[in-house]
DNA sequence: CGTTTTTGACCCGCGC
DNA sequence: GCGCGGGTCAAAAACG
């Protein structure tokens, strides 16, 4: 409906010209004159846009109002909707030896039989009827000629708007591949040249000052650290050592969403198994040195490993509750870990390949680890939707480019530090976000540890007016998510839903109050911020926009974002970094989350969630 | 009775 | 080739 009306005006300009064109012709027969004037004088300058049902109407009111008055006869072959009005004529028109017969022949007689007259309107009525068939028929060869032209506008549209971001890229690039001259390590090349550098770059700041605090610790240490560590959202992120993977992803996280794509499609394929998913899956012959970033048809051919995102919380409950059905399908006791891990499939749909792990903290049972994989393929009720969309804009973050060496992070980190783009007393927030790596992980996987307490460390920080902006992943997520959240698509709301506070950028529940109280603290934090450093707004919202702006395989059915490509910019900044830093409460800084804050959807299918990892 | 959980078996990749 | 570990399957049991 929307596109054809759009499409009624952008046409406007040819219907126009075609009604005056129209009306000429027609004039010819000196009976359209007035009207066609009418249309046609009434503004000029302002092409009207009128659709072919409204033209042909015009005209045909046109032809009665020339011929109604002399001979009905001539409209009995006129559309049914002037039935009603015409059935006393007709009826009259059916009698006319009773009583008609005289005066139609002295009126209309002056000479002529009413038969010869009755041709010559017979006539004219047909060359009427034959212009304006020809007419109508031009018009819809010029509507068709409109449609063409409307989707190649389309397409050249799309393409100078990928041109543009590859541009707006590479400049980023040249910006930040300065650093790399002074590291010879190769890990971090991979990672500044990435192709996507922008959102790399921003995620990079969000989670860089942590680095202070992580680095040269072991994994071990940072587990330790990050119980104790002044933050309240640590991002962790691993990936694996091979080099060789790295390589390879980095021809594969050529964008986000791409990625999250092609991981959902992994997963949601028939073909998909979990050992098709398998990191070594891409065997060595398949690597190649020299491949160029630039090469994105081959990184649409290599298979595409997991990205994993893992939420640790503190529950005693067996497992958070993320809004979600799951059905337990497998536990498994786990090498080094006395706690089992429980598998779990997500039931709100038959065939929803989102699947999740949940396995508690060796070392601290009372953190609920908590890894999610995949999209899920099915609307989500709003508290399952702010979790989806947190684990996909985590996983998106991760794909977009921070899948980095410890090394990297630590360079990256003491680079920027050293530059002043952030600093600890600037950013509390972030000074507590850790940039470590796993190598036990198998998968890609970023960790949201919701561990910490933030009161403990930001009570210094005044509390902004605007306390809905979560942490900067739910500022993002939600920045994908209020985009019209198209891919949030129809969202429901359970008989028995109860809306989470709306402070609570992740909705964990059930022995999760102290996260609740947590994120709220972390809402303030980050509005404090990001009010305060528009460096940080600016990345976010190029980061965001680079990922979102990125083509999309599948758009509307698959894909962790989706948007409007023609809202990207403004949508960053109006809905989640500007509304935030203007201290107004961001229109859907809770999507999913408070059924007041519901967007309009589209159609398309909900694609929320991808995921996952544990230790 | 339908759904979910439990649990042992099975598959597969990897390291030795 | 064998064992190990991670992950999944599927039948039986439990649950609502």
């Amino acid at each position: 409906m929307e596109k054809q009306g759009r499409r009624h005006h952008i046409s406007s300009k040819l219907f126009h010209h075609s009604v005056s064109d129209c009306s000429f012709n027609v004039s010819d027969d000196g009976l359209l004159v007035d009207a066609t004037n009418n249309t046609s004088s009434s503004n000029p300058s302002i092409p009207i846009p009128i659709p072919i049902k409204q033209l042909f109407r015009q005209t045909k009111e046109i032809k009665e109002m020339d011929f109604f008055s002399d001979n009905n006869i001539m409209n009995d072959d006129a559309d049914d909707d002037e039935e009603p009005r015409r059935q006393p004529q007709q009826d009259w028109n059916n009698n006319p030896p009773a009583v008609n017969t005289g005066l139609n022949l002295l009126t209309l007689n002056s000479g002529i039989s009413s038969t010869s007259a009755s041709d010559i309107h017979q006539n004219s009525n047909n060359k009427l009827m034959t212009s304006l068939q020809v007419e109508l028929e031009r018009l819809h060869e010029e509507n068709g000629e409109l449609k063409t032209m409307l989707d190649q506008m389309t397409k050249s549209y799309s393409q100078l708007q990928a041109q543009l971001l590859i541009a707006m890229q590479k400049q980023a690039q040249s910006r930040l591949r300065e650093p790399i001259k002074c590291e010879a390590n190769g890990i971090l090349a991979r990672q500044f040249m990435d192709p996507r550098p922008s959102a790399a770059a921003a995620i990079d700041h969000v989670r860089d000052p942590s680095v202070a605090y992580s680095s040269g610790k072991t994994p071990a240490d940072h587990e330790a650290f990050s119980l104790f560590a002044p933050s309240n959202l640590n991002i962790e992120v691993m990936s694996t050592e091979r080099d060789q993977y790295q390589r390879r992803l980095q021809t594969n996280i050529n964008c986000a969403e791409e990625a999250l794509d092609r991981s959902s499609q992994c997963l949601g394929s028939p073909n998909y198994t979990s050992k098709s998913s398998d990191p070594h899956l891409l065997d060595d012959d398949n690597d190649e040195p020299n491949r160029s970033t630039d090469q994105v048809p081959v990184a649409d051919q290599v298979p595409f490993r997991k990205a994993r995102v893992s939420v640790r919380a503190r529950s005693e409950a067996p497992m958070i509750s993320d809004g979600c059905q799951w059905r337990k399908y497998g536990q498994k006791m786990a090498k080094g870990n006395p706690c089992p891990r429980a598998y779990y499939r997500c039931s709100m749909a038959i065939g929803c390949p989102v699947r999740k792990q949940v396995q508690r903290l060796a070392e601290d049972k009372t953190i609920l680890i908590t890894t999610y994989e995949g999209n899920h393929s099915h609307p989500l009720p709003p508290a399952a939707t702010a979790m989806a969309n947190t684990t996909s804009a985590a996983a998106a973050m991760l794909l977009s480019g921070s899948t980095t060496s410890k090394e990297a992070h630590q360079y990256h980190h003491h680079h920027l530090a050293n530059s002043g783009f952030f600093s600890n007393s600037q950013l509390p927030f972030f000074a507590s976000s850790m940039a470590t790596l796993s190598a036990s992980a198998p998968f890609p996987t970023i960790t949201l540890d919701l561990t910490q307490s933030p009161m403990q460390q930001f009570h210094r920080i005044p509390p902004p007016s605007s306390s809905t902006f979560p942490l900067p992943l739910h500022g993002y997520h939600q920045l994908m998510g209020g985009l019209g959240h198209p891919i949030q698509a129809p969202m429901y709301f359970p008989p028995n839903y109860k809306a989470p506070p709306p402070s609570a950028g992740l909705s964990l529940s059930g022995g999760q109050r102290s996260t609740s109280t947590h994120s709220s603290g972390m809402i303030e934090t980050v509005s404090a911020a990001i009010a305060s450093d528009p460096n940080f707004t600016a990345a976010l919202a190029e980061a965001i926009s680079t990922i979102m702006a990125a083509p999309r395989p599948h758009q509307g059915h698959q894909g962790g974002i989706n948007i409007n490509d023609g809202d990207i910019a403004n949508n960053n900044a109006a809905r989640g970094v500007v509304a935030s830093t203007n201290n107004s409460p961001p229109p859907s800084a809770n999507i999913g989350v408070r059924p007041g804050s519901l967007q309009p959807v589209s159609p398309q299918l909900p694609q929320s969630c991808t995921t996952f990892s544990t230790n």
